[in-house]
DNA sequence: TAAATTCCGTGATAAAATCACATATTCATT
DNA sequence: AATGAATATGTGATTTTATCACGGAATTTA
């Protein structure tokens, strides 16, 4: 599969436009645990062939929380930030695994979205829906209690990587929902004590997921 | 001062566009305390002329945290969000003050939008600036301890409101905020005992603005 | 002026954040 | 295999914020 394949718009372009395009897009690699971009740099749009990227916001006594993920199809936009100006923040996105990617650089896109209603309007559906993501971690934050949080982190997790035995640190759990690692140690050693999973260094077996998935419907 | 001038790109737009945008807006006036907009409603973009309101999200609970306000000039977006499929997301819309808005009904402008791309990349700041409006909320929210945060709240309304005595209640602090009134009671009880505001049912009278700004720096 | 409503104050308890260490496990090196 | 370094987890103590429960004061309405 080619990156036309991961552009829905492509058969939309112009010939002109889509030779321009064709011309710019470069191809990447990036190793797991890479940055693939930080604060305002302003490389350009990432289409995602394979692998899975993770987007997240610093404070500035370097606590993280993850705003979203990328996988296999999605398109990278605040790569491209400065393509925007009313975009006034600063994400940092790493690789969570190995992953394969093209490049759209910035003055390409740009120009193209500026002269076409269907790239702008395309571009306008990707950010509406990172506005939707964020507006629904803000509710989580806000509104849910940790357990939940947490137990709802735990069931995506094994959804993504299809299996019950998570290689994740207690670490790096509180910095995907944005807490602290003892919070998140006492409320494992909890998950544990009722049963619904089996801790180890460095790994987590999810032994009751449906015990899990009742916490988060009460 | 007619409704051309509050939207900027009103001289890009074609003579038909202008003809149809013009044909079909209308003006509307809402009283202070009015829902303007509600969960998934979709009138269309209002545009405020003077007034002012407030967009929040409600939790299941009924609790409140405001998103962002609109004044003069700005416009707003999310009453059109059935115009952009990915917005998934309930926000309540309420004029804090009477105000006077046009209103360009949605299918108007999702058609100008689909076929100017001046339209479209207008939107897409739009969004980008609201977008940048929440991951700044989110950033306080996450990492900003609660006197500041109210401490920020009351600067902003002395502003706003160009005068040191404002008339809130504890409560409606909380449902700016995101928290709850009895937090509120006693962080202001601090305040003054600090010397920082006066209280009075009703009211707040912020006696020494520089002691809550000296708050925000550390 | 009495009753109802709204607003504020405050104690008690629970949840989560924060700080400060201790211990345990794994890894790298010799 | 032994040692030390690095990483990961465990836990007590304290502070901050959320949550529950109630009472009293100020204002509005009838």
């Amino acid at each position: 599969m080619e990156f036309q394949d991961y552009l829905p718009i492509w058969n939309k372009l112009s010939t002109r436009q889509q030779e321009l395009m064709a011309q710019a897009i470069s191809f990447r690699h990036v190793k797991k645990g890479e940055i693939v971009h930080s604060g305002d740099e302003c490389t350009g749009l990432y289409l995602i062939k394979s692998g899975q990227l993770r987007a997240y916001i610093l404070s500035d006594e370097g606590r993280e929380i993850t705003i979203y993920r990328l996988f296999d199809h999605d398109i990278c936009l605040f790569s491209a930030s400065c393509m925007i100006k009313s975009i006034q923040f600063d994400i940092t996105i790493e690789a969570e695994k190995d992953t394969d990617l093209w490049l759209i650089p910035v003055y390409i896109y740009k120009s193209i979205m500026a002269e076409s209603a269907i790239v702008a309007n395309f571009t306008n559906e990707l950010m509406a829906t990172r506005l939707s993501d964020v507006m629904w971690l803000m509710e989580q934050i806000l509104w849910k209690s940790l357990d939940k949080r947490i137990s709802a982190f735990l069931l995506e997790e094994i959804s993504i990587e299809q299996t019950d035995t998570l290689k994740i640190t207690h670490e790096e759990i509180a910095n995907h929902i944005g807490t602290h690692r003892e919070v998140v140690t006492r409320m494992l050693k909890y998950f544990q004590n009722e049963g619904m999973v089996k801790l180890s260094r460095g790994t987590i077996a999810i032994t009751a997921p449906s015990k899990l998935e009742a916490l988060n419907n009460t």
